[in-house]
Formats: C-alpha cells, structure tokens, sequence
RNA sequence: CGCGGGGUGGAGCAGUCCGGUAGCUCGUCGGGCUCAUAACCCGGAGGUCGCAGGUUCAAAUCCUGCCCCCGCAA
C-alpha cells in the first residue's frame, strides 16, 4: 500500500480525532482546509475553530479560504497537489471543480448510517428522536449533500441516557477508524461503493431555536429525548419566574409511589425530600437531574429547588 | 469596547435600592416520635458576606479599582 498524499477539510470538534488518527497514519497530511476565523463567544473575540487549533499545534498548513473557488486557495491546492481530499463537517458543500480536482476524490465522514439524517445535524436529531442506534458513513462525495455512494459504514447503539454529546464523543473515534480503513483502501485499490437507497433517506436540518422550548404537554419520553439530544448543546429550555431555565439531564423515573405524585397539569413541579426534583408531563413525571438558572452555573433539581421559594403546584413552562 | 445575570456557613438562595442583631430551604451532628417513609418534632455546630482600598460613630449594604463564574448572541 503505498502513502497518500492528502488534504483535510473540517472545522468543528467532531473532526479532531480523525486528524488525530491520520497524522500518526502512513499518509501524509499536507494541508487543512477549515472556515475562516470569526468572532466568537464572549466578549466577541477571534477564535480559531478546533480544526485550526490542532492544525497550528501540530505545525500543518491551515488554509482558510472564504470560498472555495478562490484563486490564491488554488494555487495553495495545485502545489499541494493532494491524491485524496478528506473531509469532516467542513461546513459547506463542496463546488463540482473541487470534487473533481483530486485524482482519487472527495471523500466524507457523516455522523450517521446514510441514508438516514443526511445533513448538519445528524447526531442530535438521532439522540431527538430516541432512534435506538446509529453510527458512522464514509462515502464518495456528490454534489447533493450528503448523497454519494457508501463506501463504508459501522453502527453504533444509542443508549437510553446517552445524550448527543456523549454520542458524538463515540461518533467521532469510530468514524476516524473508519475513515483511515477507508483511506488505506482507496491507497491500496481495494475500496467499493454502493449507492444510497432512495427510499431510506431522511433528513437531519439544523436545530431551529424554537427547537429548544421545553413543551411540558408532551410526553415524558419524548421530553426526555429532547434534553439529551440538546445535551450539552444547545440545550433545551423551559420557563421559570419569567426567566430562562436550562433542563440540562433528565430521567425516566421508574416505579414511582403513587402517593407522591397525583396527577397534575404539564409542568407543575414537586420536589421528595429535597433531593430529586420532578415535573409533570402530559403523562407523567419527569426526573430533573439537572438544571441550570440564567447567568448560574449548572446544579442538581434538589438544589436548585432549596433557594426558591416555590408555592405548591408552582409551575414551569409559564 | 456586542448585551446581560451572579460571587453571603457544606449546597442553593433572601437581605443591598433606603448603612445599624447574619435570615430561608436543604445537608450535617445530637436527641425524640412513627408499623413505616422521599414524613414529622426538638436542639446544636458551622459564615474573613469574592479581593483591595475609600467614606462613615457604624458597611454584606454607599464609592473606586481588581479577580472569578455564568446566560444570550456568534
């Protein structure tokens, strides 16, 4: 199997691990291609992506080109001259001229088992769902996104308190083993595809900000999923003394006293002992394990409950 | 200079506007009650009120500077 020479295209923290596995690969990693420096966080400082942050750590070339038809990106990539252009939630799609510029392609890690939730937000809107598994693909890139040919794929189960965090953490380390076998085959010749099934494909869009509005007259299980799939970002909210209150960890209780918790409308919160606090749900109480106030860092139900002053049959959501 | 909230016994909060006895819920320790409990009753310990300076007879509270935590937005 012979080295190849290849370009990486990625931006968020899902990508680091695959970087991380191809530097100490065979293959040479000549470049980065990540988005451009932007104002960010607090006090709207420039910050680099994770992408770039590793780049400059490890000394490999960062490109940041603001398009990519750009001229002087270009005349970078024509130098550089990569057999293979890998990418990873590189944030934008790719223009037919670059899909088509390296000798062996384009190919791309997604967060899910294609062709189901093709787009940006794969991992939380599995979690969303309570989807029971998922996993990682690596495939051709097309034009459409998200759309060419599987080259490989691996599952991954969903646990019932697994949260979209703690899923793209798994996610991440598998899809940058399998994006390695994949980029070892396509060095030794070997690789195949398959195109995607029409009829199984899903969408995943980005997560809307009304999305995050806790809705106290749904389910309990469907709520639940909706705290871990906005876990840790962006969280899920509801509304508390006409402020915002994070829901940050939620449980299903199981085998509740009945005594302790009649019947009560959606939101209207108890709390045994101090300890565990609860809500009511459309049909039936929810475990809050964790919140976080406005401006407060994150804490139990239990003590978030100690420092106000809730009247009985206090509810949230209003 | 993007907008905003906050730092008070171990935890979470009130008290700050209007300066004058350190308050509440929980935990903890000791005792009691109950068939029992995520229940209840009684009692105790535990606080340089983020740091430094200033004003004042007197500062958690007013003034100045600094440190730290967090939400929105990106």
């Amino acid at each position: 199997m012979k080295a190849l020479h290849l370009v990486f295209m990625g931006t968020p923290l899902f990508a680091v691990p695959v970087l991380e596995l191809l530097r100490t690969s065979r293959h040479h990693l000549a470049a980065v291609v990540t988005q451009p420096d932007r104002p960010r966080a607090r006090g709207r400082r420039i910050c680099f992506s994770p992408v770039k942050e590793w780049a400059v750590r490890h000394g490999v070339e960062v490109l940041q080109p603001a398009r990519l038809l750009d001229d002087h990106f270009w005349e970078r990539l024509r130098a550089i001259n990569p057999a293979l252009i890998v990418t990873a939630a590189y944030g934008k799609l790719l223009p037919p001229k670059l899909l088509q510029y390296p000798p062996l392609g384009c190919i791309n890690l997604h967060a899910s088992l294609l062709p189901a939730y093709r787009g940006a937000a794969p991992i939380h809107r599995a979690v969303m769902e309570g989807a029971a598994r998922s996993g990682v693909t690596v495939m051709e890139m097309a034009p459409e996104m998200d759309a060419g040919n599987i080259i490989m794929q691996m599952e991954e189960p969903i646990a019932l308190d697994d949260t979209a965090g703690t899923l793209h953490d798994r996610l991440a380390e598998a899809g940058a083993r399998l994006l390695l076998q994949a980029v070892d085959a396509l060095a030794a010749g070997t690789a195949t595809s398959r195109p995607q099934d029409p009829a199984a494909i899903s969408y995943a869009p980005p997560l809307r900000p009304e999305e995050e509005i806790i809705d106290w007259h749904r389910g309990a299980v469907s709520l639940h999923n909706q705290v871990r799939g906005m876990n840790p970002w962006p969280g899920a909210y509801t509304i508390c003394g006409g402020k915002r209150l994070k829901v940050r960890r939620t449980a299903l209780p199981e085998q509740l006293p009945e005594k302790a918790f009649p019947p009560a409308p959606p939101g209207t919160i108890f709390c045994t002992g101090g300890k565990t606090l609860y809500a009511a749900t459309g049909d039936g109480p929810l475990a809050l394990l964790e919140v976080q106030p406005d401006g407060k860092r994150p804490m139990s139900g239990g003590e978030f409950y100690c420092g106000r002053r809730f009247e009985p049959g206090c509810r949230l959501g209003t």
